[in-house]
DNA sequence: CTCTATGCAAATAATTTGCAAGCAC
DNA sequence: GTGCTTGCAAATTATTTGCATAGAG
């Protein structure tokens, strides 16, 4: 458990919803950590491994966005088109459909992505 | 309607799953279709554009992939994590599950994607 | 002390942009 | 002819890798 750790991990635990590399790496520095962009992809790898953090893709976005693992139950996100802002949904409706799914597929489900997009209170 | 605009719309639509740029690329070549990697991107974005095509992410791949718009029914994906293999869904679950979810997040939904990911049959 | 983590530079991969020349209508 | 399209080169953005050094246990 270095420094930069330490910090990366800090960062993920305070923020309430999935920061890409570039954003953590922004805030640090804005924090005076000394870290270098790098570090941050390599500290949120080794955290993946270890299954501390979750690395997920929003709809149609380009980068990978990472949020803390363990303690979270299961959940979806929902963004706005507009400004971006991310918020977690709970519910899941999914558990059912993945039977059916595999009954249909004859695929062995692993997981799902369910993403929404739309725009927030503010940018309506 | 140009030669090239022609032929990355043909392969389209005679693939029935979603195609990257590179791999419309690299198809259009070993069809002897004279087209820069550049002119696929350029083409796919007049025909998102346009409506024609439509632009997806699948569950944590890095690349955009593009599948027809027109005549196709909203659907979803599964993707094999071990070859890679893509079927379509033609089920969705959540019409229902929008006008709750816009409810209790006070968002306007606009679109959601929806991608699973397993093994198929021949990797499981 | 020994091993893993870090910084810096550079390599990749996906995607976009500038510009001059070519094709469609 | 006029304007949109294309090719080639180069710029950008996200991410990864090599290597020598610094820091943790």
């Amino acid at each position: 458990m270095t420094r930069t750790r330490q910090a990366v991990l800090g960062l993920l635990e305070s923020t309430k919803y999935p920061l890409s590399p570039s954003e953590l790496y922004a805030r640090l520095k804005k924090q005076n950590v000394a870290i270098d962009l790098v570090t941050v992809y390599r500290n949120l790898h080794a955290l993946k491994a270890i299954g501390v953090v979750r690395q997920i893709k929003l709809h149609q976005e380009e980068q990978f966005r990472y949020e803390m693992e363990e303690g979270r139950e299961h959940h979806h996100h929902i963004r706005c088109k507009s400004c971006g802002k991310i918020e977690d949904l709970l519910l899941c409706p999914l558990k059912k459909l993945t039977a059916l799914i595999e009954q249909e597929t004859r695929f062995l489900v692993g997981d799902h992505s369910l993403e929404f997009s739309g725009w927030c209170p503010k940018c309506q």
